[in-house]
DNA sequence: CGGTCTGTTGAGGCATATCAACGTCCGTGG
DNA sequence: CCACGGACGTTGATATGCCTCAACAGACCG
């Protein structure tokens, strides 16, 4: 767990007061909704194991996804703002997540600065993985933006020790094509173009990259 | 100054703090850069008077605008992450920004509980309005983006006690279409449209928006 | 007054959406 | 175990919204 939730940059020490923060886990089934929209902010969440989308909804019940979190990530920082949850969050497999009680995490950040360091650099880090997929969205077609959110997914996945070149996505096509700005069918061309030409290799959600530099090329 | 720079939900000695820690303030010519990316992180600012633009590029040398900032509003966070800015930042017009040297805010964050709390929903209002931009770029239509843009820059003119329905919107349909994700001959398509249809009236960069309900229902 | 930057508008083409058909996988119940 | 149904994925044909290219007008500035 230690590796998992919110690691880099704490002492031992600091790491120890963090998980007495943690009062529990919570399972979630596939499919199983975390928060929602509008819901009261009390706690910030790391996933322990399996992943999640966030959504936001646009009027006319449109839906949009606005985040994957992967195990190890940070979930919910956007209730911080308002006191209430921006977006919502839905487990996309059987997933656990630690709860973070935001009161608590705070008072933490109040009597140590490295644990405050580490707060603004989530915030921070959040941020600017925003902006660069507003980068995604605003100036790449729709070959460059699958190929981005791959590459994307395998850097995440190595930084957490596991394999660059092969994990389990656990989103439909649908879903990539909501957080992409491009339609199921495109996202699913585009899969299938990088198939034939020999960049990824798919069965079914488990993606394997074959050619890791030429996808960066894209 | 108080009512411009980081203004909610402080007290007046911790405001006072707060203004002990602006050394001092900088002019912009329209044009110059406050910083680039990969610029050492040093300081966060805060928009005096005047607008700026965020700027990330792309490879192949290809720049993206990635946020406006209107006076009040802060600048450079996403610095905070990496220790180097992620993205650049460029007047619009002649403009002041306030200078906030980072090491020294923290420390006062450390002081002050509201002033962390205020720290923590600066960051966290800029996750939440990202995650706006994104929906905007993932879902919307050429003209539902521009119709969206002009209410956002509206209603962050009224916050700070200015007209929700006239302001000056400093950005080329360039700089607009980069923005939104699209040209900038749709960003001006668009713009005429809406005044053909009584929504909004243009002289050069002054925006008057004639009917703000129809414009929202777009 | 000429040059450059910015904005507007039109015509045509292309990338992607839409619509449709079909295949595959997987859990469920007979 | 097999048959069934529904969710998901793939692929093709067609439609369309936006991009591209082009021409021109106005604003600004030296």
């Amino acid at each position: 767990m230690r590796q998992l939730c919110m690691p880099q940059g704490l002492s031992a020490s600091e790491l120890s007061q963090l998980e007495t923060l943690i009062c529990s886990a919570r399972c979630l089934e596939r499919g199983q909704t975390l928060y929602r929209t509008g819901d009261r902010f009390d706690n910030i969440y790391a996933v322990r194991s399996g992943s999640l989308k966030t959504v936001m909804l646009h009027r006319a019940g449109r839906e949009q996804v606005t985040g994957l979190r992967l195990a190890g990530e940070a979930l919910g920082l956007d209730g911080i703002s308002t006191g209430t949850y921006a977006c919502s969050a839905v487990a996309l497999e059987d997933s656990t997540v630690c709860i973070v009680p935001y009161r608590a995490l705070r008072s933490l950040c109040r009597e140590s600065g490295p644990m405050q360091d580490r707060m603004h650099k989530l915030l921070a880090a959040h941020i600017v993985s925003e902006a660069a997929q507003m980068m995604v969205l605003g100036s790449l077609s729709a070959e460059e933006r699958v190929a981005a959110f791959l590459l994307d997914v395998s850097q995440r996945n190595a930084q957490r020790g596991y394999s660059v070149s092969e994990f389990n996505l656990r989103m439909t096509r649908e879903e990539m094509g909501s957080y992409l700005g491009m339609t199921l069918e495109t996202v699913s061309r585009a899969l299938s173009k990088f198939q034939k030409s020999g960049l990824i290799d798919t069965q079914g959600k488990l993606v394997h990259i074959v050619d890791l530099a030429r996808l960066q090329q894209i």
